[in-house]
RNA sequence: GGGGCGGUAGUUAAGUUGGUUAUAACGCCGGCCUGUCACGCCGGAGGCCGCGGGUUCAAGUCCCGUCCGCCCCGCCA
C-alpha cells in the first residue's frame, strides 16, 4: 500500500460534496459505478454507500494520474485525491452532487475487479433474481439494496430508541432450544453430546419473553431471529425477524399504544410521514364479513355482502342448494371498473376457482336497470330488486356472486377483491393505512381430526366475558389476542397471556390435551406459572414485512441482505449441501433419501 | 404435494408455418476524442438456444421427461 489508506485518510463520503465545499482538497474512496474518456480528460463517477461524485482526470492538471485513471474499469475500488471545485456551466441536475466535481491530483487503485456479470446501475433492475442472488454482494451494491438496507439499519436503532426510553429491557434468549409438536415445522440441529437428540430453532422467543415476566423484567423487547420451516412465498423467508415485545401489568390498548407509538415515529423518522393515532379498530368478525380475510386492506372498496337470506328461496337451485346446506353466498359489486369483457369475466372464475370456488356468477346492470347475466332469469322482480338494493347496484354496475362453504366464499372473494384492486388500479401508493384487527377466535375447529386447535397459542388469554363459554361453546369463545395490518399486510400480532392457573388447566382440558402432554410439553413454563407470573401479554412485529413496505418493494428478499429462494436455498453459498461421511458419523446420523422414481 | 409463468451472447430481449451462417440493444475488447454525465465516433470478439430423450431429410421452434427461478394453493400454533 502506498499513501492512501495510512497516510492520507477518507475526508468525506461521495454524495455529500456541495457547492459549499468548493476549493476544498477532498479524498474519496469507492467504486467506478461509470467512466466517460474523453481522451485529454476522463471522468469517473465514483460511487460509495452515500452516493455518487465525479472526478475529472485532466492531462493538464496531473498527467501521472490521467495515465493511471485511463486504466480504471467497472466496479474497481481506488481512492483519488483532488481539488472540489464547479463544474460551471455543465451542472448535472440529476445528482445531488451535480454541481461540483473534483478535480483528481492522486489516484490509487487498490482492487481491479473482473467485468460484472449484470449492470449495476440504477437501470438495472431488470437482471433475472436468480444471477443476482448468485452475486448477491454485487447486487448488494446496487443503490436502491443500498438505502434499503441503511433504511432497515435506521428501523433497527429506532426501535431500540423507541423502546427504551419506554423502560424496555433488550434481552437475549437461546437459539438452541426444545422442538415443540404444534405450530410450524422446526428446524431441528443436531446434540453430538448427546447422540440421537436434537435441538430445534426457535419459531418465535414466545416462552422465553413470559418467562422474563416471571422473573420480574417487566418490559422486555428483542429484535429475534425465528425459523420456520414452511413452504416460502413473497412475503415469507426460512429464517426472518421479529421486533419482539413482552410486557408486565398490561391490557391490550397498553400493548398497542406502546406499537403505534414505535411505528410512528418510524413512519416519521423514515418516510417523513405523520401517522393519525390511534390506529383504527376493526373486528376479527368484521374483517371476515365485509372484506373475506383476517388482514384487510382498506385502501379501496369493493367490499363483501351476504345475500344468502335473499336467495335462499330463489329458483337458482346453486344458491338455494348452498344456503340450505348451510353454506353462505356473498357478492361483491364491482363498481366503476366499466365493462368487462366476456374473457375478463372468465378471468375473474380463474381467480376464485384458486380459493375452491366452483365457479363465478355475474350480472351486469344495464341502463334500464334490467340484468343481463346468465342467471337473471332464475330470480323474481323482487329478489333481483332486494339484491340490487343490498349491493347498491346502479347501472353500469357488475354484481360478482360465490356460493359455497364460509371459508371458501370469504377466501375466494375477498382475494377477487384483492387481485381487481391490482389490477384494476384501485390502490393509491402513498396511502399507508394501518389497522388493529380484534376479537379473534380463540379456537379453530378442525374437521380432520375433530378437535379443537388454539387459533393463536395455548397461552392466549379468553376475553374475561367468555370466560364460562371455555369448555361449552369453543366456537364462540373470543381471545384477547390482536394482529396490526398495514395496507392488507400482517405486519404483527399478539395477545393477553394466561396467568391463572385454573383458566389454564381448562384451556388445555377445552383442547383435549392430557396433563402428561401439557407437562411432557410445557412443563417448565407451568412450573414456572406456579410462582406468582404477574399479568402480561405482547406482540411481534415482523421487521422484513415492515420493511418492505416502508421501502415500497413486492418483496421481502428486497430488505433482506442474503435472502433464500423459494426452495429455501442459498445460490451463493450453494447451501444446504451434504455433510461429509466423518462429519454424520460424529453426529451419529444415517441420512435416508427415497431414490427418484 | 398441486396450479401458473419463465429459462436464447456477460445482461435484457426478438426469433414467423420446423428450412441457408440464430438477430438487436446495452455491456466487453482495440483505436480516436478535453466537458461528458445511460458521452460520442470507427472497428472487433462473444452462443451447450437450461439439461436429457423423441418425432423429422431438417428442431431455438413440435412432443415427452427433467432441473432451475418467480407467483400462487396447500402449509405457516
Amino acid at each position: 500500500m502506498t499513501r492512501f489508506i495510512y497516510d492520507l485518510k477518507r475526508t468525506h463520503r461521495a454524495g455529500s460534496l456541495r457547492d459549499t465545499d468548493i476549493g476544498k482538497e477532498v479524498i474519496l474512496m469507492g467504486w467506478v459505478q461509470n467512466r466517460r474518456d474523453h481522451g485529454g480528460a476522463i471522468f469517473i463517477d465514483l460511487r460509495d454507500r452515500e452516493g455518487v461524485t465525479q472526478i475529472v482526470f485532466d492531462q493538464s492538471i496531473d498527467a501521472k494520474a490521467h495515465e493511471v485513471a485511463s486504466q480504471l474499469r467497472s466496479e474497481w475500488c481506488f481512492a483519488v485525491r483532488g481539488k472540489v471545485r464547479s463544474r460551471g456551466g455543465n451542472v448535472n441536475p440529476k445528482l445531488a452532487t451535480g454541481a461540483i466535481e473534483v478535480a483528481a491530483n492522486l489516484i490509487e487503485i487498490f482492487t481491479r475487479a473482473k467485468t460484472p456479470p449484470f449492470p449495476l446501475d440504477d437501470h438495472a433492475d431488470q437482471t433475472a433474481e436468480e444471477t443476482r442472488l448468485q452475486y448477491r454482494y454485487l447486487d448488494l451494491r446496487r443503490t436502491p439494496l443500498q438505502r434499503n438496507l441503511q433504511m432497515r439499519s435506521k428501523f433497527n436503532q429506532i426501535v431500540r430508541r423507541a423502546l427504551d426510553e419506554e423502560g424496555f429491557l433488550e434481552l437475549e434468549t437461546p437459539f438452541l432450544i426444545k422442538s415443540t409438536p404444534e405450530g410450524a415445522r422446526d428446524y431441528v440441529v443436531p446434540s453430538r453430546v448427546n447422540p440421537g437428540q436434537f435441538f430445534a430453532l426457535p419459531q418465535s422467543p414466545q416462552l422465553f419473553k413470559q418467562l422474563f415476566m416471571v422473573a420480574g423484567y417487566d418490559r422486555y423487547f428483542q429484535i429475534a431471529r425465528c425459523f420456520r420451516d414452511e413452504d416460502l412465498r413473497a412475503e415469507r423467508q426460512p429464517e426472518f425477524t421479529q421486533v419482539d415485545i413482552e410486557m408486565s401489568f398490561c391490557e391490550p390498548s397498553d400493548v398497542q399504544n406502546v406499537v403505534e407509538k414505535l411505528l410512528a415515529r418510524a413512519w416519521k423518522e423514515l418516510l417523513g410521514v405523520e401517522l393519525k393515532l390511534p390506529f383504527e379498530r376493526i373486528s376479527y368478525q368484521d374483517a371476515m364479513d365485509r372484506f373475506g380475510v383476517d388482514a384487510p386492506d382498506m385502501r379501496y372498496g369493493l367490499e363483501l355482502r351476504d345475500v344468502s337470506d335473499l336467495v335462499r328461496e330463489s329458483g337458482f337451485k346453486v344458491f338455494a342448494d348452498v344456503t340450505r346446506a348451510g353454506g353462505i353466498v356473498k357478492a361483491i359489486n364491482i363498481t366503476g371498473l366499466g365493462d368487462l369483457s366476456r374473457s375478463e369475466l372468465d378471468a375473474l372464475t380463474d381467480v376464485v376457482k384458486i380459493y375452491g370456488a366452483k365457479g363465478l356468477a355475474w350480472a351486469k346492470v344495464k341502463e334500464d336497470g334490467e340484468w343481463q347475466s346468465p342467471i337473471a332469469k332464475f330470480f323474481s322482480d323482487a329478489e333481483r330488486k332486494a339484491i340490487a338494493e343490498r349491493l347498491a347496484l346502479k347501472p353500469g354496475d357488475i354484481a360478482a356472486f360465490v356460493a359455497d362453504k364460509k371459508t371458501v366464499v370469504n377466501a375466494a372473494l375477498g382475494n377477487l377483491r384483492k387481485h381487481l384492486a391490482k389490477t384494476k388500479n384501485l390502490i393509491d401508493k402513498a396511502t399507508h393505512r394501518f389497522c388493529w384487527v380484534t376479537d379473534f377466535p380463540l379456537f379453530e375447529y378442525n374437521e380432520e381430526d375433530k378437535r379443537w386447535y388454539a387459533a393463536h397459542h395455548p397461552f392466549t388469554s379468553p376475553r374475561p366475558e367468555d370466560r364460562e363459554k371455555l369448555l361449552t361453546d369453543q366456537g364462540n369463545v373470543k381471545a384477547l389476542a390482536y394482529d396490526i395490518v398495514l395496507n392488507g399486510v400482517e405486519i404483527g400480532g399478539g395477545s393477553i397471556r394466561i396467568f391463572d392457573h385454573g383458566l389454564q388447566s381448562d384451556l388445555f382440558r377445552a383442547l383435549g390435551i392430557e396433563e402428561e402432554e401439557q407437562r411432557q410439553k410445557f412443563g417448565f413454563l407451568l412450573d414456572a406459572f406456579q410462582y406468582g407470573p404477574p399479568p402480561h401479554g405482547g406482540l411481534a412485529l415482523g421487521v422484513d414485512r415492515i420493511m418492505m413496505l416502508i421501502c415500497g418493494t413486492d418483496s421481502i428478499r428486497d430488505v433482506i441482505a442474503f435472502p433464500k429462494t423459494q426452495k429455501q436455498t442459498d445460490l451463493m453459498l450453494n447451501a444446504p449441501s451434504e455433510l461429509a461421511e466423518a462429519q454424520l458419523k460424529e453426529l451419529m446420523i444415517k441420512t435416508v433419501v427415497p431414490a427418484k422414481k
